[in-house]
DNA sequence: CTAAATGCAAAGCATTTGCAAATAT
DNA sequence: ATATTTGCAAATGCTTTGCATTTAG
């Protein structure tokens, strides 16, 4: 799906920054406010994180974007997809997504708490291939 | 183990204060640090929020407070103790901690990753049994 | 043409810091 | 007696708000 009929889809006008902060978003995956605010300073020499915090948040409300709250870090944000899991390298700091099957682990823990389960975050922290070898 | 010990055991001063933070996280399991600080205005009229700042951050640092970052929340602390998960109710707020042997999980994770993961969190979103039962 | 978005400056909160006074050991 | 901790006030830093100007549709 591209991002103008995403954007258009939730009733927001098209603009520059918004296409370019999506388009970052797409090709970073997971980024915070700060960094993305960097990454947009060569393109928008007057952009301000005004601007940045108002379309994070309403893109967020409209559901399409995701905020993940990581241990230790800043929030980052990612294009919403299909329910995953997030691994770190405690090393690099790199994020990737991994997509698990724990539809035994949430049965698990709906049969233990009775509660009526609807969405889970998971944080995997580790070291990733390349820092692993390096110690 | 005791408060006292667990502050002599990490080169901590046992201040009133101190004692009192520990016995809240004790009783209460998770809270934030607007309402530890509400929870301590009666026993400690001056206390101010520095103080309780500076507390909970020497005590993360020495690690035996955890701070757990919970989506669309302010973030809560906890003794910490063995590696477990928790379950939210999206509806009365209440946190539980919940115990789940997640190790076919995280052998997944490490299989697809190639990771060399050393711990997780794992948070799960839903409806308690009781408010599962108002609906 | 109109409603929405941008960008600036100011305001608002949450958190941290500096320092004098109080306290634990 | 000394080093640490407390509590205040000030400072910092991140996020939000208000508003005039610009822009998308």
């Amino acid at each position: 799906m591209n991002y103008i009929s995403m954007l258009q889809n939730n009733n927001l006008k098209v603009t520059p920054q918004r296409l370019e902060i999506v388009d970052i978003l797409y090709k970073n995956g997971h980024i915070n406010i700060d960094d993305l605010y960097k990454s947009l300073q060569s393109k928008f020499p007057t952009l301000s994180l005004a601007t940045i915090y108002k379309n994070i948040h309403t893109m967020c409300d409209k559901l399409f974007l995701s905020e993940v709250k990581i241990p230790n870090r800043k929030n980052v944000y990612e294009l919403s997809k299909k329910e995953h899991s997030h691994i770190i390298c405690l090393e690099c700091n790199i994020i990737l997504d991994i997509n698990l099957d724990i539809s035994r682990v949430v049965n698990e823990a709906e049969e233990m708490s009775k509660f009526n389960l609807s969405t889970s975050q998971i944080i995997f922290n580790g070291l990733c291939p390349k820092c692993s070898s390096k110690e």
